[in-house]
DNA sequence: CTCCAATGGAGAATTTATTCTCGATATATG
DNA sequence: CATATATCGAGAATAAATTCTCCATTGGAG
């Protein structure tokens, strides 16, 4: 399908008024990339939270230095990272940093919360209950367990629904996420009932390797990668690298 | 300090010698390589769970294929990735996966879990406290918050305690990784403290960026990063890729 | 025993991500 | 007003990671 990727060098006339055409609003002059680095979009969230603190503290602009200074990232990497957004800097003085929150809210999709379902509430999914993700681009609107005993209770607000009622309420809903937090064994199974409801993606804190249709987006929230890393370290010994996001 | 990255060419003799030395046992033919790809560490958790797996099922070997098809990964990376632990495979048969899951095991630290403390137990440090991470190469051995209340509660068989005990009992127990899960406003001065106790790294769960010491490894276990694609792919009608580890 | 198909290993090629270099520009300062 | 400097932006260069290609080895089928 989508094979110009060689270099940037397909300059046709039409480009320009096609892509203006889409983008949005004010902070953006030049063409969304069509493809971006999943590195960055990682990125993307720590200069968000960042920055809401530079808003706190009454910045009206932000240089990339001092953001990379902050995040031990390369300043480079910083630029590149927010040129995604197409907020445009200003030399000698940074990014206007409204303007990049707003921008990259609106590239992670964050000013408008997708609806989740959460499924396994047991110590992680209440502690995942208890979170507003809101600011993070996710609303947890049903919670759904197998256990008897747990459903009907009220944890943080909402009301346990039988995991028999998960598909359905998916279905009816249009619910586009699901959120996995049951025991391994058991992520499987509920993965494809969240799939037959019509789930697009699903965020994975178990550590099973879910098979589902390719077009499922699925996210490992997985804790055992970032330990592997530390453990690695710690029990070789190996002098720490500036952290990287990949 | 450590600056021999640009190549895997200062090959003076000793290398021999003292990598064979340093080796342990039947699964390790060759020199075990210097630097490795961060990508394959965060990979070799979910091939050890996969084997875990397959010893359940009575296999004795496992290929490359079908582990490849089981996690949707390319076999080639498999192979790349398992290379690192030293274990050889037999054409047409595999690798034997009892030596495959103690050298990942091996290779990852797993084998002699790593002491820690974890701080801040809300939510998610009660979540955590509650998980048994022992298979995963960490012993949680003390949890301490700063609430007054908190303080001195049985939480999954650990007494908390006062925050101001942190640095001494770090210290004391020479604790190698401290767990953050306290509020992002109080993580970096919980970190200074964790620090100052003689911790070598740190397992972040909160937003805050960190400012340590570099020689301080600090790995964020970040929820937004992971929402950041995920959001970002259904708010755009992205189609997913094939699910890499980056 | 011979051939075949499945497999792992090694290294090359490719793709992706990061970092470097340089020129342009806006602000502050004298 | 002229100059110095911090900064951004774009593209080139480098580094890292992934995928491809080919070959050797093994166990099983005929
Ligand atoms: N707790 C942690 O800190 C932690 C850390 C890392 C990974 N995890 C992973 O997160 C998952 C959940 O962990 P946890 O500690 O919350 O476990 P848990 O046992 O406390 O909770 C699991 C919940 O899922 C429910 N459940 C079981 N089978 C179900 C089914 N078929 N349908 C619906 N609900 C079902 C149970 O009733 C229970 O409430 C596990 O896969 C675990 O490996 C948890
Ligand atoms: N709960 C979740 O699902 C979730 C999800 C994503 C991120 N997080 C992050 O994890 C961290 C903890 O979240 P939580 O939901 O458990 O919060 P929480 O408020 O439930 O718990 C925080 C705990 O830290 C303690 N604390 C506060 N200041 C302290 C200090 N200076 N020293 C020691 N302890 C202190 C508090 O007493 C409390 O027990 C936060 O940074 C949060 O952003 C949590």
């Amino acid at each position: 399908m989508n094979t110009n990727r060689k270099k940037n060098l397909d300059s046709n006339d039409a480009k320009e008024i096609a892509v203006t055409a889409v983008t949005q609003d004010a902070y953006s002059a030049k063409p969304a990339p069509r493809v971006v680095p999943t590195p960055s979009v990682r990125r993307l969230p720590l200069y968000l939270r960042l920055l809401r603190d530079y808003v706190a503290q009454g910045r009206e602009t932000i240089s990339c230095t001092r953001l990379a200074a902050d995040l031990r990232f390369d300043p480079t990497q910083v630029r590149k990272d927010l040129a995604l957004t197409g907020v445009v800097g200003r030399p000698k003085v940074g990014y206007p940093v409204a303007e990049l929150i707003a921008a990259i809210e609106d590239f992670l999709g964050w000013r408008n919360p997708v609806n989740a379902v959460l499924v396994g509430v047991g110590s992680l999914g209440t502690a995942l209950l208890g979170y507003n993700f809101s600011l993070h681009g996710v609303n947890i609107v049903g919670a759904f367990d197998a256990a008897p005993e747990k459903v009907g209770q009220v944890v943080h607000g909402r009301e346990i629904m039988p995991i028999g009622y998960l598909t359905h309420f998916i279905q009816h809903r249009h619910i586009p996420m699901g959120i996995l937090a049951v025991p391994a064994q058991a992520a499987q199974s509920v993965a494809e009932m969240m799939v037959a409801g019509g789930v697009r993606a699903i965020w994975n804190f178990t550590s099973a390797a879910l098979q589902l249709p390719l077009d499922v987006l699925v996210e490992r929230a997985d804790f055992s990668a970032s330990l592997a890393v530390l453990t690695r370290a710690l029990a070789h010994g190996l002098a720490p690298t500036p952290p990287k996001i990949p």
